[in-house]
DNA sequence: TCCTCAGTAATTGTCCTACAAATTCAAAAT
DNA sequence: ATTTTGAATTTGTAGGACAATTACTGAGGA
């Protein structure tokens, strides 16, 4: 990490619930990603508080908010004599930025969470696109242009996820909805996961570098039709590796 | 409400967070909703914990857990000597379930949410109608075709909205994807709003009827392009009447 | 007048104990 | 076999004590 000129897109810390630091957050952190990598199945009931007291070393108090915390995202529920049990799936918050992260992206497991994810992305990013290509600031059209460009596999690979991220997110941002924009969070860990997963050959990153470009300059050109279809063609790309990539982690 | 025979379609219960009934739970959806109307702006300070505790009438456990709650889910930060203070709207989970319901659906101020929201439908319903052409089991056509028929004006608004809800969320269930089925808390409180402001013309209504059956037999065709199509249709003309009803609300 | 620095006060964070309430589970009675 | 009663278990609520951190205050100096 010595070119720092380069490295203009780091990795955005994406560690924070909006929990103060301490030990309700590490709880809340640490049963969330126990709960969401699925070591406990639907229905299985969680250790007894005291239990969890005794496990995690904190007191009874701290226990207790970090369960609230994740019963109000719907990842368990609770009640007197019945224990703390883990929800069916589909009560999840699955949208929650916390609950997207936890999910494991080394899992199998969580394969088919970034699939749908995918094709949500297909969705709404192509008329994000055409709405930034409408709304976007003259300096978010700048950040957009320059983190598409900044899409160097030789830069590696952190920095070259900092850059797709940065591209996405502005571009979320710059569409002017802020439910939009607050679904950079789905992209995040759909990034995540697929870089880990997959290793691009490099005829595809140059393709992946000059789809990201044209997108970033239909944009800046304010053409909204034009940006809607390339990204829209961009990512249809990206979901069929995305399948291949699924089908190959799941027959495992 | 004699006539049951007719009234299939019930508003839902959308009265839960994942949370048990209880003190907790009532502290939770009280604070939530005072910072949501936007009894304290952003930056404000929340009365202090004991403070709470003597205006609530609850122990300063329930306080804290429910604070800790909407921590989760972005409405405040807190910290020692610093107090709980609300964080700024862009930190907001603004698709959470519960963020959505609390909402004021009779205050002008929120007029802008559910524009934003209304947009966002129009990114996503089209599409989830047409996975749900080619996705939706047998019983869900039924459904579908069910809801948008009983969507009689003389039925009474309550029994409307629950048939019309129905529709929309049996669509977004059908389409497979589960972060899209999520959605249906938005387009709940949409209906809300849009319900509770206007004042619809009983021509008007009946056009909104046509539409709903429209996509509901495109749907049962599984023909995707048409059922596509035609919720786009169907909810550009919402959006334009969602527009005007935003820009009357904003200028009292 | 403005700035720096130390001290103080205020506020949430954590730990603890005690008891209440609800529900499961088991045993007993019919 | 079914119902009922009761006891055990688990979370819910209350309240007190202290710790940790940070905002605020005021004194001192430039």
């Amino acid at each position: 990490m010595d070119n720092k000129k380069r490295n203009f897109f780091e990795l955005p810390d994406k560690a924070l619930t909006s929990l103060p630091t301490g030990a309700v957050k590490d709880t809340v952190e640490h049963l969330g990603k126990k709960i969401a990598h699925g070591d406990f199945p639907t229905g299985a009931i969680l250790p007894r508080e005291d239990e969890l007291v005794d496990s995690l070393g904190v007191s009874r108090t701290v226990v207790r908010e970090a369960i609230k915390v994740l019963c109000g995202k719907g990842l368990i529920r609770t009640a007197r004599r019945y224990g703390s049990r883990v929800c069916p799936f589909d009560d999840w918050n699955l949208l929650d930025p916390d609950v997207i992260r936890w999910h494991d992206p080394k899992s199998p497991q969580t394969a088919r969470i970034y699939a749908e994810a995918t094709d949500l992305r297909l969705i709404f990013e192509p008329e994000a696109a055409a709405l930034a290509a409408v709304n976007a600031s003259r300096s978010q059209r700048d950040t957009i242009l320059a983190a598409a460009r900044a899409i160097h596999p030789l830069d590696g690979q952190s920095s070259m996820i900092g850059a797709d991220y940065m591209f996405h997110a502005t571009i979320l941002q710059a569409s002017g909805n802020q439910m939009l924009s607050q679904l950079q969070n789905l992209i995040y860990a759909v990034m995540l996961f697929s870089y880990a997963a997959s290793q691009r050959t490099p005829p595809e990153e140059k393709v992946a570098r000059r789809n990201h470009v044209g997108v970033a300059e239909a944009i800046d050109a304010g053409d909204a039709e034009l940006a809607r279809g390339r990204m829209k063609d961009m990512l249809v790309l990206n979901k069929a590796m995305a399948d291949k990539l699924v089908a190959s982690t799941l027959q495992e």
